[in-house]
DNA sequence: ATGATTTTTTCGAGCTTCGAAAAAAAGAAT
DNA sequence: ATTCTTTTTTTCGAAGCTCGAAAAAATCAT
């Protein structure tokens, strides 16, 4: 049963809808909030003095460039980027970077490390987590959360990651570890559905309430969004789109399983099938994208090994899509990643088997999307992440914020 | 941008809290639903207070078996079963049932029936739902809503049958011919989302917030409820299950696509392969439960076409909830239907499958509860449905019920 | 300078919830 | 039979929030 209403739960979340309104649209003036919001002059008059006071907004001036209109100049009111910083961790293949980013959005400094994951140790991982964090932050003040996006699967709750083909070690509790080492919350995430998470925020108009963003990379990932809301499994991230099963008994999978779409459609099985090695034959770890640019090339070229391995993944993903789109209808897809530099080849493909679906009959008009480098949608999602997380505890009235004081 | 709370809303939501917790406990006293809602005692006393000047709510006594003990006794408090009436429709293959409920669920009437669907025009189909809401609500005074559960896939907002194997008529427009016809909402809903609905007010101890409903029949569906909502698509009912894709280019379904699920699952595709016909036979329209017993009594005695028949519908649906599973996890599944009489044979062969994929993890000991017969599961999740968005309007103060007056 | 126009703040009214106290309704004790 | 206990329900004043109207503020136009 939800809980009642009560008289403070509902400035809460009046507070939490005048923050997110200028969150999305920057620096509007109170009577555009007015607007976004549907609440009067005098509630949002009374909620922004308070942000104000409390630090977590500011003035910001005119605003961009005073049309120089009649009446009273509008106030352009804006989140304090000094209000929090949060540091956004992106662990994936060999590579982990931090961020140090302000309330606003704004990364005040990156740093990328190179380290071997497949051949560290459990508690090496974390440490090299905890040393990154200690690092960027360094001599910049505090800050008041952690978000760590992973290639990997993690457990509903947001803490540890469950799996990853970057590493080993399953169960690695990345948030306990940090959150044990600094003091803050601290949400562990997949990357893909950061990725969409980004998508919602830069492009909205085409990426709003429904849509899909699959990774095609060495592995395929997948990120959904319905209602608006982040799609999510009930124990882990959830959305294995990679790991549907495209042919019982089928070519091995990264993942130890048979038949999964992703042994047919990430760049390890397209590189092993245009190689003519055994369907069975163990993944290899790692392939450079001048590798598969040139398998690419030759696809284009001429019939042969390389042009069928394009051929069975773009069935492979066409299929898996149109099964998706057979249980959530369809839908916007953005594809992402270092797999769409082979789109051209692709395309054509995943047309025809996602027409042979039930989910694909309304889809022959539909536009992929695609974006090469996934890393700046995962940075962004990560970020953005963190920060609506941290404003819903801004919610609360009465928060002393940067020495700054409640008027309360 | 989600609207701001306004004070009337707080009271909205308070009020339909109270309902629902009514709704759902049966006849809870008002201290009890203080418990429930998190309200105060003075607050409860109010809104109910008001609820019952409504008609809406009703004090039912010292509620059952009052237990004797010290204190001013509780009075319990009940929904009115005369505050509002519905007429559920339930339309499948060659049926139409038309049940007359009260506001607390009770079925005052109900009559079964039968019809040609197959044969019917597109009009003859929408008169007999006419006639047969008519005819069940004649001279029992008015109703406030239709609420119709159908054998198809419906339009996401609740109005249209998009498409079913009932009849070939596409786009049955339900919903605005009842509603010209009666001057009530009226609401369109996939059948197997409403035996989704009926497991959670039936059985919410074990299927509450994320569960799979899967109707075994002449055709395989599902009904999905995911963080203790309905799923449904985004531009039609969603959820098709059984048109998820087993094996690409495989036996040709009747949806006229080819390797779907239910062309191996469903009553008639098990049929088809028991009886050695070629598998892309455009499937036949009906076969007795008797036809389907005898396959499975032959699939138990010996090895032979009916055996692997069975076999392979086992297969398809065990690699179908292990895809499903790949996206949103484990969760508990119900099976319901005629297909369950044989579910006997298919469950190994079920569980073998889903062993195989991502989604199948964690599911060796997942427990596969069973119902032969889905119809009361439909008509109470029907009924459920009417009678929850019935609630939803209640919220509104001030509304006069039965000629009863409100305070205010 | 004055007027017009637009934005923002102020102020009192009207709801709603809450806590405390009172009222109500029963069993238990005397 | 009457009085005490206990529990439920109602009543009442206080506090908080939003709203509309009016006032104040800030700018351009005349």
């Amino acid at each position: 049963m939800t809980a009642g209403i009560r008289h403070d739960e509902m400035r809460k979340r009046n507070r939490a809808l005048v923050i997110a309104a200028v969150r999305q649209t920057g620096q509007p003036s109170r009577t555009e909030i007015t607007g976004l919001t549907g609440l009067s002059h005098s509630t949002i008059s009374a909620i922004a003095s308070d942000l104000i006071d409390e630090g977590i907004m500011c003035e910001a001036g005119q605003g961009e460039s005073a049309p120089a209109r009649r009446g009273r100049p509008q106030v352009a009111i804006a989140l304090n980027p000094r209000a929090a910083t949060v540091v956004c961790l992106h662990l994936s293949f060999n590579s982990l970077t931090a961020a140090l980013v302000d309330y606003c959005g704004n990364v005040i400094d990156r740093k990328v490390h190179r380290l071997a994951t497949l051949a560290m140790e459990r508690q090496g991982l974390l440490d090299a987590a905890v040393r990154a964090v200690r690092e960027i932050a360094h001599g910049r003040g505090g800050f008041q959360r952690i978000a760590v996006a992973v290639q990997g699967i993690t457990d509903a709750a947001g803490t540890e990651m469950l799996w990853s083909p970057i590493t080993p070690h399953d169960r690695l509790r990345l948030g306990p570890a940090l959150a044990e080492a600094f003091g803050v919350p601290v949400t562990v995430q997949n990357d893909c559905n950061m990725i969409a998470v980004a998508l919602r925020w830069l492009y909205p108009e085409r990426y709003r309430d429904n849509f899909v963003a699959i990774l095609l990379s060495h592995g395929i990932g997948m990120g959904l969004m319905l209602n608006g809301r982040l799609f999510t499994g009930t124990d882990s991230s959830g959305g294995e789109f990679g790991h549907m099963i495209h042919r019982p008994q089928g070519a091995l999978c990264r993942c130890g399983r048979r038949g999964c779409i992703e042994a047919y459609a990430g760049s390890y099985a397209i590189w092993r099938r245009a190689r003519g090695r055994d369907l069975w034959e163990k993944p290899i770890a790692d392939i450079d994208t001048a590798e598969m640019g040139a398998l690419a090339g030759q696809a284009r070229q001429e019939q042969g090994p390389a042009r069928a391995a394009f051929r069975e993944a773009a069935e492979a993903i066409g299929f898996g899509i149109g099964n998706l789109f057979a249980l959530i209808d369809p839908a916007p897809v953005a594809i992402i990643g270092q797999g769409t530099a082979a789109f051209d080849i692709l395309e054509p493909r995943i047309r025809a088997a996602l027409s042979e679906t039930a989910g694909g009959q309304n889809t022959g008009s539909a536009h992929f999307e695609t974006w090469p480098n996934e890393t700046p949608f995962i940075q962004h999602g990560n970020a953005m992440t963190a920060l609506t997380s941290l404003d819903r505890e801004m919610f609360g009235p009465g928060l002393h914020v940067n020495g700054s004081r409640s008027i309360a």
